[in-house]
DNA sequence: TAGATTGTTAATCGATTAACAATC
DNA sequence: TAGATTGTTAATCGATTAACAATC
């Protein structure tokens, strides 16, 4: 029962799949089908079937797909169960929006820290999660065993406090900062660049409509 | 001197490119080479060589590009010099995160006020942007001609919102929440969907690693 | 000159869409 | 049965990578 590795295109559908399956259950819909998805996403229906053959989820002819066997298979093949403990780097109001961010958990993700440089902010807590000096992280990167770590420093600082990441072993970093890092190769960074999102966004949309 | 529309992905990789631009000139660099580019986005240079001649960007043989003209070429085909002028709905972290976003205004983003159903919110100041009750919403957006709506209300509240900025004459929503809108096909929806693309990325680079 | 880089074409690779048989 | 939907293959489309001549 090898996994395939699933395109990153399709990964980020699947993840939209599992919102609307999980807005179905809760408008008591016993079934979702193909088609229905598809138009919410306006994308092409035989694309769906396709992203959910890649999980072997199978559907059922001429009513669609369950929607609590699909929100399973869904969750399971995106790896919902496996705990993924991380720190979120800068209190700002965006580290502290994220940690507040009440759907994350249901994705296996953890916040168990944050980490500032700003005196007044230390000790304080964010939804029982307690903010610390940058300065602690090596230590509690080790002793937590956490290699992820959510980047929401000024653009200032960002490079600088990076590089310190991977010096305390972090090994994944989840970039809001709009910044392109320079790190070493082994290190995975994901960019959310959320400017360039921005532009993405309004050339596509709003001036380059046909 | 007509525009070809760009795809998404080149977009996407135009505004990296400005990102890393921008850097190179604070470090008083003159020249950068499509090699360097792609080093940093761990992309192949022809990528690089090949999106920058979509917006004519031309290079010198053996020593690479002007930084100070890319930087200008990148701004003009990105539109960062047309005002994009947007409402924020939400005055949560979110969306105080997003209204006192410096970097944005390089990018011609125009945050002109905020809006919530809080009471105690309403009159308050965000980086001297003002928050509104949501009912201001559609007389404001008339008189002040916004059809771009940045949405960071919660879950639970998302689709109703939505509803509301359409019947408000919006036409392009920038949508924070995890929730996949059910909208009239004219209004164009980007997500920024973060629960998902954390999905992707630990996915991609957590547990699939070769 | 030798060497490095651009500009560009061709080859490869992957993703999306179309089509339709099988199924209930 | 008739009609709707899945599952799957083939066709199309687009994006990335390889290669290399032209240039300075």
């Amino acid at each position: 029962m090898e996994k395939t590795k699933l395109s990153l295109k399709t990964l980020t559908r699947l993840s939209l799949y599992y919102n609307i399956t999980c807005e179905y259950i809760e408008n008591e819909k016993e079934y979702i089908t193909s088609r229905e998805v598809a138009k919410r996403l306006r994308i092409d229906d035989s694309q769906v079937r396709k992203d959910l053959k890649f999980i072997n989820a199978t559907g059922k002819t001429k009513v669609g797909f369950e929607t609590s066997y699909l929100k399973k298979m869904l969750e399971t093949n995106l790896n919902f169960h496996i705990k993924k403990d991380v720190f979120i780097i800068g209190a700002g109001n965006l580290g502290t929006a994220l940690a507040k961010y009440g759907e994350f958990k249901h994705y296996g993700l953890n916040v168990l820290a944050l980490f500032d440089n700003t005196p007044e902010k230390i000790n304080h807590e964010i939804k029982d999660k307690k903010i610390f000096h940058i300065s602690k992280l090596p230590e509690m990167a080790k002793k937590l065993n956490v290699n992820i770590a959510i980047l929401t420093v000024p653009k200032i600082a960002a490079q600088d406090v990076a590089n310190t990441l991977v010096d305390a072993g972090i090994k994944y970093i989840w970039n809001f900062s709009p910044v392109v890092l320079e790190l070493p190769d082994e290190i995975k960074v994901w960019n959310e660049n959320l400017a360039a999102s921005f532009v993405t966004f309004s050339c596509q949309e709003i001036y380059r409509q046909e």
